[in-house]
DNA sequence: CTGTTAGCGCATTCAT
DNA sequence: ATGAATGCGCTAACAG
């Protein structure tokens, strides 16, 4: 390369670089053609192990097919797209020992950043990371003992509108359906839905993060004329469930169940009927989650949630 | 590191590989003692300039949020995962041009192959990827002119079951769900099922693989008492929007409309009411598009959905 | 068995 | 404004 365009490697890479040093015209011309003749595209592994950054970012997802995931995971994609930097992927199938297998292997890739969108809080990652002297930040669940640059939605903005809502509705009895255990962002949905309906009254529903349980969760309570009049659901894919599990019991919802939900994924317009939800901002989110983590920034404050009336929840149909 | 030892870097690199040489227990103890305690890890960007190789696969989906690219995505990346190759992403999003740019900045990036899920057959990437000597597989999608690797399922097949299954619940006339033009998978799939039902009597429907516009379509085709009493869907997603646009019409599935759908994600197991289809074996088609990637050898035969019956073809719900 | 050395492709410093 | 030379961390060939 250097040779068919008769000038040393320092010029091409003034050239490639557009500095840091002046490069004649004419002499730049050549460069330029010589690298469209041989189609040269500068080895961004020799210009990694130079210059120490790599110009990619490690996105750690908990898993890739949940559309909460996956539509924050192509987010901060693009986030990092435009900011010029290539994504390395991995699942961590919400198994704390992928996740450490994955942030190492990461790490040993010389990645420049983590982004990490997990479920589980096992480990603190930003350990091995800042050992790294990698930059990290987490998005949707912070880890116990992380002080580590955290971006998530206000959960508990959305537990409020979504119960004033159910209220508007006429509903007292407002049951909420969490997560398993009380871990992360959903363990402060939970709080905050039993901070405001109190105690009294009120129903804690429990089942795994899938729609196969959470229909299965939906079939027994029908089946056992235990189902509450008004729920919300901590994630969408336990909404979903829901909605699976009363279609064909003749369980009819609105009528006879108002859901909402609180992830708010794209997929939720087009459920049987459409799901009410509070809908989190994800591109918003992947955008602060990139930024802090490239301008080595403190992210704003938690974004807010903004609720979208459909017909789960008893509303009209506005989606079509 | 090495002096930590007291060694040379070269018994270092002997150690952490395991040759190609041999090294002396008593070093190697002192090696591995100073690596633990410095947290030491090799550079994989100063080993992949000396070999050439990254270890890195790039992956191009056209749109990760769809559960098929989805689902397909992950499969991909696990597959990788199992052979020690690290994943890039990127999101190809129906455009050829940020499909090609992607191309471009994985084999600058120096990735050791491609794997391109894409839909749209616009640009034959295969091109660059074989100028760079870099092999690359498709799956899903064969742009016309490739003569690179390929991997699918056997479309003709899943029609063919599908149109059988109908016909046993009675169904003479069943409409077909295509995309906007026929290219690609698709195109397939709409000319089996051509060649099967015939012209004759036969629906030919058309929209965009979305759920939006498939509900739409349906809300539409229900208004004007054009909606058939048996349709098989091109796409998940497109039945899904099927669904979800028969829902509060009064049209009931299966009773008045039976669907079957070709891709089989795992999300149709949970929609209301629950999708029968044609379930494409995602993840033995990630295993032989990586096999084939990674060891040179073509693809093997196509591979078989399965029918999946659930409700929306009128069999009874199986799925709890 | 282990130390020394060259070179992968680039960005940069020192010369010119 | 440009050429020559250096070193990033690693592996492999060559000496001991």
């Amino acid at each position: 390369m250097a040779r068919e365009a008769r000038v040393s490697t320092a010029v091409v890479s003034y050239v490639m670089n557009d500095g840091p040093r002046p490069v004649a015209p004419a002499t730049r011309e050549r460069v330029l053609a010589a690298a469209a003749a041989l189609g040269y595209q500068p080895n961004r592994i020799a210009r990694a192990l130079r210059a120490r950054t790599t110009g990619v970012v490690g996105l750690i997802l908990a898993e890739a097919p949940n559309p909460y995931f996956s539509a924050l995971g192509r987010h901060i994609e693009q986030a990092l797209s435009r900011r010029e930097k290539l994504t390395l992927i991995g699942n961590a199938g919400f198994s704390a020992d992928r996740q450490e297998s994955l942030v190492d292997r990461f790490l040993a890739a010389q990645v420049d950043g983590l982004v990490i969108v997990s479920a589980d809080g096992g480990t603190d990652v930003a350990a091995a990371a800042e050992a790294a002297g990698v930059p990290a930040v987490y998005v949707h669940h912070q880890p116990a003992a992380a002080n580590t640059p955290f971006v998530a939605a206000d959960n508990r903005a959305s537990v409020e509108v979504a119960i004033a809502h159910l209220r508007q509705h006429g509903h007292d009895h407002i049951a909420f359906l969490a997560g398993p255990d009380d871990r992360g962002p959903v363990r402060q949905r939970t709080e905050a839905w039993q901070g405001i309906v109190g105690s009294t009254e009120s129903r804690l529903l429990r089942c795994e993060y899938t729609r196969a349980a959470a229909a299965r969760m939906t079939r027994d309570l029908i089946a056992g004329g235990a189902m509450p009049a008004a729920l919300i659901t901590a994630t969408d894919e336990q909404a979903v469930g829901v909605l699976a599990g009363a279609w064909g019991t003749g369980l009819s919802i609105p009528e006879q169940l108002a859901v909402i939900s609180l992830d708010g994924t794209p997929d939720s317009a087009h459920t049987a009927p459409s799901l009410t939800v509070t809908q989190q901002p994800l591109q918003a989110m992947a955008q602060q989650a990139v930024d802090s983590l490239l301008d080595a920034a403190a992210p704003g404050e938690p974004v807010r949630a903004t609720l979208v009336t459909r017909r789960s929840c008893g509303c009209a149909d506005t989606t079509y």
